[in-house]
DNA sequence: GCCCAGGTCGCCT
DNA sequence: AGGCGACATGGG
């Protein structure tokens, strides 16, 4: 069945940056539709002006995981402090974080270390299709992501496979918390922010980058600010000059971090990801 | 072959 | 605390 969603003219979105900008895994565009599979659906969506067309899931699931209801332009006029990230706004803007499901996204993360995104892609559909659940769609069969219980059974040999590299264990560690603590997401997003990320933190494989993309593509904190190398770059040149040109180390990240925060107040997270959506080699659809 | 990518770990001072 | 090499994989 399909459904529409005309979007409000104040409420700008865009889909193709929202879906392209690498903050989720499982989309890829085929014609004028993007298709992809979230917490058990497969979806088919595309955009057309101001009208979305969708199906696969409903309007509500659809409105929730593109954060439709979300004031856009006041979160975008709360971080434009300054020429720099106004241009970042001016090229994305439309660019919404998604909610990603938690698991899947703590995942995700850990597959996505010292690699880049086509393989991250490859490793989390290997890992769907070899242990996620069958779903009839509207694209011929998709498969969700695999539940904790259905990958903490896997020996290092069977996610080996799934090109996860020296991951394997970490992901293999993980599944097993998560399945052995079915309401982990649950307690992860009753605690502050701080405290989450230290809970995130003590899996093997969950760096500081890698737990504050989960607090914010997973579980909405939106003060969370992930520096990859691609950040790292833009923040040092742009803001802090004396950081340029040399590794980021973990006083580094910290400071960076904590500069994004009151720089740019309680939405840093959507700064982060205007930076990184406008960076300016390769933002292409993949 | 080389360097880089949405980094993190373990071991060393 | 801070420095440093190792690490699997794939793209350019």
């Amino acid at each position: 069945m399909t459904t529409t969603i005309d979007l409000l003219p104040d409420q700008p979105f865009d889909l193709d940056l929202t879906l392209s900008c690498g903050q989720a895994f499982r989309w890829e565009k085929v014609g004028r539709w993007w298709q992809g599979v979230v917490d058990g659906r497969a979806i088919r969506i595309r955009q057309d002006a101001n009208r979305l067309t969708f199906f696969g899931a409903d309007t509500e699931f659809i409105r929730d995981y593109f954060r439709l209801d979300q004031d856009l332009p006041s979160i975008l006029s709360s971080i434009d402090r300054d020429p720099a990230i106004s241009a970042a706004i001016e090229e994305c803007r439309g660019l919404r974080l998604v909610t990603q499901p938690p698991w899947e996204c703590l995942a995700s993360y850990i597959c996505a270390t010292n690699t880049n995104i086509p393989a991250v892609k490859r490793r989390v559909a290997l890992m769907a299709e070899r242990y996620g659940e069958p779903i009839d769609g509207p694209f011929g069969t998709a498969y969700a992501f695999p539940e904790p219980d259905a990958l903490a059974p896997c020996t290092r040999a069977d996610l080996w496979e799934c090109k996860l590299g020296y991951r394997t264990d970490y992901l293999r560690e993980a599944a097993c918390f998560a399945s052995k603590n079915p309401n982990w997401a649950e307690r992860v997003a009753a605690l502050p922010f701080e405290e989450a990320r230290q809970a995130l933190m003590h899996l093997r494989g969950v760096g500081p980058k890698a737990a504050d993309c989960v607090l914010l593509f997973g579980f909405g904190f939106y003060e969370a600010f992930p520096v990859d190398v691609w950040i790292h770059r833009i923040v040092a040149e742009t803001y802090l000059p004396d950081l340029a040109g040399r590794k980021c180390t973990p006083a580094d990240y910290d400071r960076i971090r904590r500069f994004a925060q009151g720089y740019f107040g309680e939405y840093a997270g959507y700064a982060q990801e205007y930076l990184y959506c406008a960076r300016g080699p390769a933002r292409r659809v993949q």
